[in-house]
RNA sequence: GCACCGAUGGCGAAGUGGCUAACGCGCUGGUCUGCAAAACCAGUAUUCAUGGGUUCAAAUCCCAUUCGGUGCUCCA
């Protein structure tokens, strides 16, 4: 079954396929590095992953680039606050970011490129603009893309600039520039500023070029699919588009895939508004990473995603429902055997759940899918009828499920330590409760859980039930089972 | 202002012309349990923002209105 996705360029859905029929090449915008990543960010680069698990789920092999901005104005300008050399500055940055990433499960792109590494690249390919008289240089010494020389303009973002007079919102500061819309290929160095000595004066990249220069260089002048935020279509993607195809004369990437923005508690994320937050914002607060990841994996990326406290603890509800289930049908001791009824049930469930994905990739539909699988065998399993065949079916399924949203594996108190050093490390504050919990190490667990379950033993429920208390109050829920005591954190 | 997208139960959300409107969370009752928890069962929208229209048939198509969001400028 191919994956079909919506395709921005051309307005419909359409399969993504390799088209050297080897890999399928795809280029993905990443961070600028100037300060610690939000969820509005990871909600793209989540939804490119999954992307990405899909592709290497239906068994294609997968070359996914992802640039990092390393040198901006605003970085310049954010460095130059602290004190400290661009490079110094980035490279903390650059590292949350990664932490960041690892810590909601998004597996690292074949290739990372730094725009800082890459210089050469892009002044290569201004030179061969200019060459064209595509790119010229304005009286500062900064270089511009003539758009007039690129009739197909706005094909992406489906602007049409006929009749946009030219001037019309132009910046007075502007007038170096033969067209308002023309936009900077290379802006020369002011004086104290961080520059490169080329041969096309001295100065820094402009963002756009950067990623041209990278995806061709590491997939070529032509590649299979190129993702982003939604508000990078106009004009980063169009300016992308317009460098390349004007040097190549080919089609850069054939499908453009953009995932739309988050609102947070029904409203835009800002800083002003107070309803900004990274990922580490939300750790302190005791949210777990897991959480994070289903929640805005959950909602199809072409649809806005409305982020909620209430949704964070749904979705941590519905992790801690799949765990509870995976490791009751992994550890059960399930008779010999087969029901023909069931594996139809979790077979269609299999099929529901890929179809799903395939469909523009419906991750809502996907995970719809796998719970109504994990009803059926949970059902089995109370009735005692689940046997040996439809348990390890559904462990099959359940890896494959796994494999896309990669959130039965628990790793989400050893994420929030990690978090907490951090804190530590840079005195930010954390939820004191959430101190607390942590501060129990698993072996203390087991000791009262110990204590409690001799108790339970001797009749004594009046201790057991102080001690479970105790746990409680510290954020330790038990459950008792025929196969003994299990324990989570809340 | 111009352009585009959306509005489905208490909350999140699938479904884009045709069976009783998925799924998750929550809530209520039951089973199980020393009591809980977990799990299961039952119940929880006669209805899909509002008004009109097309059709044998609409949450799904068309028009209008209201509300929310986005782009046009740095932004995931």
């Amino acid at each position: 079954m191919p994956l079909e996705l919506f395709n921005t360029l051309s307005g419909k859905v359409e399969p993504v396929y390799a088209s050297d029929g080897a890999n399928v090449r795809m280029y993905c915008c990443g961070p600028t590095v100037y300060d610690y990543g939000h969820i509005g960010n990871f909600r793209t680069f989540l939804h490119v992953d999954a992307l990405r698990r899909v592709l290497a789920m239906l068994g294609h092999s997968v070359r996914h680039v992802m640039n990092v901005t390393d040198v901006d104005d605003k970085i310049i300008r954010n460095a130059g606050a602290a004190g400290q050399p661009i490079d110094v500055y980035t490279k903390k940055f650059t590292d949350a970011f990664f932490e960041d990433s690892d810590a909601l499960g998004v597996e690292r792109p074949e290739a990372i490129a730094m725009a800082t590494e890459n210089i050469d690249g892009m002044v290569a390919l201004i030179e061969r603009l200019a060459a064209q008289d595509i790119a010229y240089k304005a009286e500062g010494g900064s270089w511009y893309f003539r758009i007039a020389k690129f009739p197909e303009y706005g094909k992406l973002s489906k602007k049409d600039f006929e009749g946009i007079e030219d001037g019309a919102r132009v910046d007075v500061d502007e007038y170096d520039k033969d067209a308002a819309r023309d936009f900077a290929l290379w802006k020369a160095t002011r004086p104290g500023e961080t520059g490169w000595d080329t041969p096309l004066g001295a100065g820094r990249p402009g963002w756009h070029i950067e990623c041209s220069a990278m995806a061709m260089k590491y997939l070529g002048d032509s590649f299979d699919l190129h993702a982003g935020g939604e508000d990078l279509m106009f004009p980063h993607h169009e300016n992308e588009i317009a460098q390349s195809e004007s040097a190549t004369h080919q089609p850069f990437a054939r499908h453009w895939f953009h995932v739309r923005f988050l609102l947070v508690e029904g409203r835009k994320m800002s800083k002003s508004d107070g309803n900004f937050y990274t990922l580490r914002d939300l750790l302190l607060k005791g949210y777990r990473a897991s959480a994070i990841r289903f929640l805005l994996l959950s909602v199809p990326y072409r649809h806005q995603l409305n982020f909620t406290f209430d949704g964070l603890t749904e979705s941590t509800n519905a992790i801690d429902r799949l765990r509870t289930f995976h490791t009751r049908v992994r550890d059960g001791k399930w008779a010999e055997g087969t029901d023909p009824a069931l594996a139809l049930a979790i077979h269609e469930g299999d099929l529901a759940y890929t179809h799903a994905l395939c469909s523009d990739l419906n991750t809502a539909e996907a995970r719809a899918a796998i719970f109504d699988v994990l009803r059926a065998v949970n059902t089995a399993a109370d009735k005692g009828t689940l046997l040996r065949a439809e348990a390890e079916a559904t462990l099959t399924l359940l890896a494959k499920f796994d494999s896309v949203f990669a959130v039965l594996e628990d790793r989400d108190a050893e994420l929030t330590r990690a978090a907490l050093a951090w804190a530590q490390r840079e005195d930010r504050e954390a939820d004191a409760s959430l101190v607390a919990t942590l501060s129990l190490s698993d072996e203390d667990i087991d000791k009262l859980v110990a204590a409690r379950t001799l108790a339970k033993k001797q009749r004594n429920f009046a201790k057991a039930d102080a001690l479970r208390q105790e746990l409680l109050d510290k954020g330790i829920v038990l459950e008792d089972s025929k196969d003994g005591v299990r324990w989570k954190r809340k």
